[in-house]
DNA sequence: TGTCAATATTGACGCATGTCGAAATCACAG
DNA sequence: CTGTGATTTCGACATGCGTCAATATTGACA
């Protein structure tokens, strides 16, 4: 059994700014997997492909051409920002969508508002 | 001879929203190690109480109480962190303080600018 | 049904990482 | 200068990660 779920967004509706207080453990646990998840070049170069992609989703084929890499190391990025809920997949016909989810994006973003006052 | 630098805000100055436009690969690696530092959470919970501390700064026992982990291992942590610019680190004293650089964290959250447009 | 194109999974390989205990620095007090 | 407490470095260990080639799966279409 693959366990390829894509993780809902329990972690995404708990975190404000790093700044404002400190985090908890149960936090950290949830959102470090978001953070080292778009802490490799490819999947960040990946991430920003696809959001910044025509109507916010990408095909794998369209994402390949982007990259030197062969197509099953770009299939088991893609898997990895889609197990930590950074990205969606939808399937159609031959192809497969990947889409942004912007409550994921929102929740890593928040950890650094205000983070400019110290 | 340890390469232990902190890497200066050549990374810092260069980065827009990761929706804006694909981000280019010197980018990605510029900033991925950055959200790779903070991609453990022992580094993550660091950094926020490093910003939540007192004056923006702390020293390593001040921290230390909050993890049950090794001070040698805390110790290896806020080094990640100072090698890729994250934090700042100064000795007074018996003690060495480490403060959270705002340039960094900003540059890190500048990539999840209006991300929630999608 | 059978073939083809798009994508995912498997298995293997080296390399990086988190962790610890033990030892080495470093700075201050006596 | 010797000792003591704070911090870093070293060496070792197990685990995890990025990558690929090979294979499997999936869906469309003839």
């Amino acid at each position: 059994m693959s366990k390829s779920q894509c993780a809902p967004d329990e972690a995404l509706e708990c975190c404000t700014s790093l700044a404002a207080e400190p985090i908890d453990v149960e936090q950290a646990e949830k959102i470090a997997p978001l953070l080292k998840a778009l802490g490799d070049p490819a999947r960040l170069r990946l991430m920003s492909l696809i959001l910044s992609h025509e109507g916010g989703e990408a095909c794998v084929c369209d994402l390949l051409p982007s990259f030197d890499l062969s197509q099953p190391t770009i299939s088991h990025h893609l898997k990895v920002l889609h197990d930590v809920g950074l990205v969606g997949r939808e399937r159609r016909g031959t192809w497969v969508y990947y889409s942004a989810r912007p409550a994921a994006m929102a929740a890593v973003g928040s950890l650094f508002d205000t983070a400019v006052l110290a």
